[in-house]
DNA sequence: GCATACTTGTAACTATTGTTACGATATTCA
DNA sequence: TGAATATCGTAACAATAGTTACAAGTATGC
């Protein structure tokens, strides 16, 4: 084990180490060979101090006076978030948000690979999504205990959303990302994320709200 | 003015609102007509003392003895959030990704309604995505004056996205969601939300990798 | 070799956020 | 009516996160 990993790390650090590492990784394609803490700062809006405290939770990776090596740094932080070797994962529901997913090239340069595509909808299994033929959903359990896959990905109506988290989860998938606007709820064990469109323009729209508020006021 | 709303309000709170939201809608839909904070923290995942205290921050809404009225706290939600009202939102991009959003009926259902499509591909201009006919990407900053849109949603290829929210800024967008993984920069008055789901799943790795970790230390 | 400029790592401090505990109020039922 | 039960609103406390400031180390130029 390296450097200085305590028992805890705030939930923080976890959210921005995959912001640092995507500017790392566009750095690096830019030819940059290293960088200060505070053009990393810059480019993810973080406190330059912050990220330095933030990377110091995992070992001490820059060098005084020039900053952080950035290959160096994108091994480290790909190691600590696990993204260091490929991950496996399910993708269920093959409708047009499905299909987008499917054929994502993101996913696949970033180390996820997908194992199958499942639907239940008897006319869509056979068809192609991305490279893969569309299953029906009750090959799951098989494919994800053969292949020991661990991230499921839901995108599926809502209504049928906690009942494909259920599954997932009886067939041993670890970590759920879940594209229904259905919250899905799930054992202390697995990992699960909703991504809801309205739920984020929600957020935002307290801001825009707020804002106008302030101008209306500074008008009076 | 309602009520004792306080000049700043926590960031966790706005976050929380549109999930109360969410899980009140349901009830609703299921025919409840009121709840406790003890059943809406199951349902949320949050701790009920939260809930009250969150929901205090913009009046008294509850009843003691009894809990919250269902459609009262709709109401007062969704005018804390300012979704009390349509809001128009136009979409940039009408690959795989962008025909799934434009098709997506829960942003009508939830009140926001498309106001364009657009893309640069002259191949796509012309065909439809969800209800609207795909226009040349020229043509957004006349849509969202002349209809006062105040949403952009981006989903095109991470290499245009910084462009497109440029030209939706210039146009008078004033949040942008993006779904690009390339993080989009914008002034201070623009809110931007970046959601790649990329980044998502490496912030559930770093706990996925963990809980093998504990999983080995015990088993020696 | 030495002064200067730069940048990290981290201690101390401040601000924010979340939790626990409990008094106040409403309802139910004998 | 009065006792028992349910639930909110909030004060006090605890934990967490973020910022400032600076000593320690590294490189550069003369």
């Amino acid at each position: 084990m390296s450097g200085s990993q305590n028992n805890h790390i705030p939930e923080g650090v976890i959210e921005r180490l995959p912001a640092y590492l995507n500017v790392l990784l566009q750095l690096r394609r830019e030819g940059e060979s290293t960088v200060p803490s505070a053009r990393l700062g810059e480019l993810t809006n973080v406190n330059p101090a912050q990220i330095r405290r933030d990377l110091t939770h995992f070992g001490q990776f820059g060098k005084r006076g020039v900053g952080y090596d950035i290959a160096t740094l994108v091994e480290q932080i790909q190691h600590i978030l696990g993204s260091d070797h490929a991950h496996r994962m399910v993708l269920v529901g093959a409708g047009r948000l499905g299909a987008a997913i499917a054929s994502y090239d993101g996913l696949k340069v970033r180390g996820f690979a997908l194992a199958g595509v499942f639907d239940n909808d008897p006319s869509r299994v056979g068809q192609r999504a991305g490279d893969l033929v569309i299953r029906h959903v009750s090959e799951l359990p098989r494919v994800v205990s053969e292949q020991r896959v661990q991230i499921g990905v839901i995108a599926v109506p809502s209504t049928a959303a906690q009942e494909v988290a259920d599954l997932m989860i009886a067939s041993g998938i670890r970590v759920i990302l879940n594209y229904s606007s259905a919250m899905v709820r799930a054992p202390g064990h697995v990992i699960v994320h909703n991504t809801d469109p309205v739920r984020e323009l929600l957020h935002t729209l307290y801001y825009l709200a707020k804002s106008d508020e302030i101008a209306v006021a500074a008008s009076e």
